[in-house]
DNA sequence: TAGTGGTCTAGACCACTTA
DNA sequence: AAGTGGTCTAGACCACTAG
């Protein structure tokens, strides 16, 4: 059934395949996270010595190496200098949710994205504060409304900073796509953004455009867009009910 | 090929502290990143190309690769093949939420942890189907009320099965701190942890123990721990009023 | 075809832990 | 003192992209 295709010394000490298009390293630590997967390693257990590793596969210890840093970053192992590598228990506070999730949760079929309205409003307190300017000046308000298989999913409300010398108007309001809506301007003049996971209570007027009853849990997904002076340029914020979205990780092996 | 330590030709084309303890891969990466937020590689732009940054620097490819690689993992730039490294834009759907910083939250002072009971209970319908048991199966069921600064920040809620040849009762009724709520268990025999962040309406018997007014939006972390037979062993969740925890996080250079 | 990123070697030296 | 992880070198070969 095997099939060798080196001619050297290797088969029962190189377990892995050299041929492969997938790197060493990483067949390498695949292999060790399936040793931890099937209890061969468990949690606290000590991983074998770089150079074992190094011996057992027949590999430079840079490649081991790499291998060891791909379980770290994964938070997999933890390497103690001196010590050696241990196996991770999982651990609540190691979990770590991405937003590339959410674009997964769209992704597919039958999105549209409704443009509510447009309009130049003049700032209040609250979106003054956001977007660290004065009550009164000029801002582009965007309301839209985004559903998957004709449902509402997501209410979508943003606050852009109104300079005619900036291309951001059109650009913004363009924005049709979710992926475009999710990357923000198409502009190189972002530098940075802030977000932040809030739960609340739906407003009557989001309740409305959802469709749902109140009262009603939902996460706001704010986010704060700034320049490369640090300067804000847009704020706004994603609602969608509670009852339609999760967000879902695991920690340790998966 | 002497390889003696030179004490000059580092000075101009060196901009980087050899003699530091800040190893040359992560400093050259964050002159990269510096050198991207003040603007000098703008979202879109292509980086040196690594045999520039080994000439620049003097250091070796695999020194200047690691630097690259560090810049990809944190999503502030993409390598293409054949092509060039670029720098990205912000994008919301990059954003990444980690949960130690909830341990962060609590950390510091005046944190105490009133356990409020300890039941052995059948499993209901909702508890059998998320421990994968029988309905009417013993399980132990577990409450606690976090507190920080004498005020209730989280209510939790555990459900374990209940197996008397496990140590695991002991352990889990033990815990009181908060390290110990958020690792789990301080057995080696959890393989693997299933977290999902909920948004919904607070219970009334959850907002008096909370102490809040209904109705109240909240977050519940649910967490669903499994052996090394992919078997649950508990299911539980915290819950956390609204307007009292944020998830926040950043895109982009920070 | 020239340039780019991706992988890998076979060592070296260092800092640290443990006994 | 022995063993461990951490960094680094000075090349090599490969796969891919673009003019």
């Amino acid at each position: 059934m095997t099939k060798s295709r080196k001619k050297t010394s290797d088969s029962i000490l190189s377990p892995f395949d050299k041929g492969s298009y997938e790197p060493a390293y990483s067949q390498i630590a695949n292999i060790l996270k399936q040793h931890i997967r099937t209890g061969v390693f468990r949690p606290g257990d000590q991983l074998p010595a770089e150079s074992e590793l190094c011996r057992q596969y027949q590999v430079s210890p840079m490649t081991v190496r790499r291998a060891i840093n791909m379980l770290v970053d994964q938070q997999v192992a933890t390497a103690i200098r001196g010590s050696g590598t241990y196996v991770n228990k999982p651990e609540i506070g190691a979990a770590n949710f991405h937003l590339q999730e959410l674009q997964d949760f769209f992704s597919g079929s039958d999105i549209s994205i409704k443009l509510l309205n447009v309009n130049i409003v003049k700032a209040n307190e609250k979106i003054a504060a956001m977007l660290n300017t004065t009550v009164g000046e000029k801002t582009i308000h965007i309301r839209r409304l985004l559903k998957k298989e004709l449902q509402p999913a997501f209410y979508h409300c943003e606050y852009l900073i109104y300079d005619p010398k900036l291309p951001t108007v059109e650009t913004e309001m363009e924005m049709t796509s979710l992926r475009e809506l999710f990357e923000g301007s198409g502009s190189n003049m972002i530098k940075r953004g802030a977000i932040v996971i809030k739960a609340a209570l739906l407003t009557d007027e989001e309740a409305a455009i959802l469709k749902v009853k109140t009262p009603m849990a939902a996460f706001y997904l704010e986010h704060t867009f700034y320049d490369f002076n640090d300067a804000p340029i847009s704020w706004g914020y994603f609602v969608c009910p509670g009852d339609r979205l999760n967000f879902k990780t695991d920690v340790g092996i998966v």
